[in-house]
RNA sequence: GGGUUGGUAGCUCAAUGGUAGAGCAGCGUCCUUUUAAGUCGUUGGUUCCGGGUUCGAAUCCCGGCCAACCCA
């Protein structure tokens, strides 16, 4: 069968006037059927295909041709394949993997015992005693120095890169020369011993080695790596491949996700895991995505908090609760913002927003501490220091205000005057918008920003969140904090309103003509008693831009949302 | 949605209206302790797509697609 195919746009297919087939991995799922030994190649679901079965002149959606004639459709001898193709890495490739199975070996089929990962195996190596530990590991060849009948080479695996030597006389002839022709990107296990070299590298002196999985596509410039950011997200496989400081900001998330969870459950707060489809999306202020399920004919919406299902817990006697979870905004997205983000809600019965304060204060000083060794981290937009350990800064937000506007009596002023100062400081104030919006636009555009210390702003206006506590004193104002921290609102937490008819009484307020997003279920649940409560929610990708020193939300999420295609 | 910048070899980038280049990767040599290894040779281009201007366009103009950043 012949099969014919236009160059992909993705630079795929690079032959001319020859059947090339290709196996682009955007375009099509390849997989190898290991009793019959043909290759399949279908369109993903929804995909067209071009691809047109020359025999019948139909378009095919899954064709057959025999290995041996994979990847390429070529007439002529063996070496002036490899002429016409020696510009074309991925045939190359596919050149050697055809001749690997013909000589009856299937990389993928092979298998590899490791006893260690890389740094692993490194710390066994002790001064002055080389050749006594034996180890094995496995990883993708990264760099290659060939010296002719030795090589130098280098492994990566999920610790960082492992050196290989690989000696002619050692190994012996025959595989010393399927060594050579190894490319950059196969994955392959090795055996041997620990050395230094001369210029102080601990190093595995090989005695055996196994390719256990050909990389059909080269890797990225070995010294720039990836830079193109659409492609560092699209193909982040790539980008932990090439970069390592990718791969170690993405692994420091995972840490502190571990510790959040370990230091939660040492305070006896319980996991939960609450419905991510919901039938009012509630808990917070947020156009939520929607869906619809077949079966019930009706429309769900992904949550925008977890809160209220996690009070309901609260009601039905989980004193400490907490959840760790994906959260969906319908919003746009920036640096900040990924419609899709976790955050980490927390919620223990008779405390308060005051004791959630000393909660987040020793979860991320500890926090801190566990995952990068200390309590000083440098915060990338400012170049300033932020120091967790010691007390934080504890202010009102209308002090902040206040002092903002230079204005002391900035809660009496008109609704006008409010506007006036605020377009005089420089901010676009939209016609429709409530007093207190003015006053919280000063707030998240002028204040917030410098706000690098750690600082709890305390006692917002009430209109901001109708689940908390009014202040006792001031029912103006809520038993809040908002925790600051590098600028970026990282921690609200508030004594959680229980209440059921000011919980209704500030639905119904906030909601206004929208009663049906009411969730009733949720005040149902508080008419059958919560125990007082704080609470507080973080978001886990802004605390890793902060820890990590990201410049984009992105760049701590593994994959980020991406328009779809391209 | 608006503005700015960009899209050239597998990757990172040059080439300002006149024969599309370099480094890395690839292919073929030499080299048994290298560190972006070195050495000699060499292949590789729908310059994002479509129009237009011009003797001649990667380059200028128009439209589109995609992306990043800023603003809303």
């Amino acid at each position: 069968m012949h099969v014919e195919e236009k160059p992909d746009r993705d630079g795929t297919l690079r032959g001319r006037g020859r059947g090339f087939v290709s196996f682009a991995m955007a375009r099509a799922r390849v997989d190898h059927d290991a009793g019959a030994d043909v290759f399949y190649a279908r369109p993903r679901s929804g995909e067209t295909d071009r691809r047109v079965d020359r025999a019948t002149q139909r378009p095919c959606t899954a064709f057959r041709l025999p290995h041996t004639l994979a990847p390429l459709n070529v007439r002529g001898s063996m070496s002036d394949i490899h002429h016409d193709i020696s510009h074309d890495q991925h045939a190359v490739r596919r050149q050697k993997l055809a001749e690997m199975r013909a000589a009856g070996f299937d990389p993928f089929r092979a298998n590899f015992s490791t006893t260690h990962f890389s740094a692993d195996a490194l710390k066994l190596h002790v001064d002055g005693q080389d050749n006594v530990v034996t180890v094995a590991v496995a990883g993708r060849l990264v760099t290659i120095r060939d010296m002719g009948k030795s090589q130098f080479v280098k492994i990566l695996d999920q610790q960082g890169q492992i050196q290989l030597y690989v000696k002619k006389d050692v190994v012996g002839d025959e595989a010393y020369a399927a060594f050579k022709k190894l490319d950059l990107g196969d994955i392959l296990g090795a055996r041997g011993t620990l050395f230094k070299t001369k210029t102080g590298e601990v190093t595995v002196r090989v005695e055996s080695t196994t390719l256990v999985a050909k990389s059909l596509r080269p890797l990225p410039e070995k010294f720039h790596g990836l830079t193109d950011p659409e492609q560092v997200y699209r193909q982040r496989y790539l980008d932990l491949i090439v970069n390592a400081e990718s791969r170690a900001r993405l692994q420091l998330r995972s840490r502190v996700v571990s510790h959040i969870r370990r230091f939660l459950e040492a305070r006896q707060f319980i996991e939960a895991e609450t419905p991510v489809l919901e039938s009012t999306a509630g808990g917070a202020a947020a156009r939520p995505f929607v869906t619809h399920h077949n079966a019930l004919g009706t429309d769900f919406y992904l949550r925008i908090a977890t809160e209220l299902r996690l009070k309901r817990l609260l009601v039905g006697g989980f004193d400490r609760v907490f959840e760790i979870g994906r959260i969906f905004r319908n919003e746009g997205v920036s640096r900040k913002h990924n419609p899709e983000f976790t955050m980490l809600e927390v919620y223990q019965a008779y405390s308060d927003y005051r004791g959630m304060m000393a909660l987040i204060r020793d979860l991320l000083t500890s926090l801190c501490t566990d995952v990068l060794g200390t309590t000083k981290i440098k915060h990338a937009a400012s170049g300033q220091e932020i120091d967790f350990a010691g007390e934080w800064r504890e202010v009102r937000y209308k002090d902040l205000i206040k002092e903002a506007t230079g204005d002391a009596d900035w809660f009496a002023r008109s609704k006008a005057e409010k506007i006036a100062a605020a377009e005089k400081l420089g901010l676009g104030i939209h016609p429709g918008w409530e007093e207190f919006e003015i006053t919280n636009e000063i707030f998240s555009k002028k204040i917030e920003p410098t706000l690098i210390q750690p600082t709890f702003v305390t006692h917002l206006p009430k209109e901001l969140c109708p689940l908390a506590k009014l202040n006792a004193d001031d029912p103006a104002v809520l038993d809040v904090f908002e925790l600051t921290i590098g600028g970026m609102e990282v921690a609200p937490a508030y004594s959680e309103q229980n209440d059921p008819d000011v919980q209704r009484a500030m639905f119904e307020a906030q909601a206004g003509e929208e009663k049906q997003s009411i969730d009733q279920d949720f005040l149902l649940a508080l008419e059958h008693g919560m125990p007082p409560a704080g609470g507080m929610g973080v978001g886990i990708d802004r605390l890793c831009i902060l820890l990590t020193g990201a410049e984009s939300i992105r760049d701590v999420i593994l994959f980020p949302q991406l328009k779809p295609g391209a």
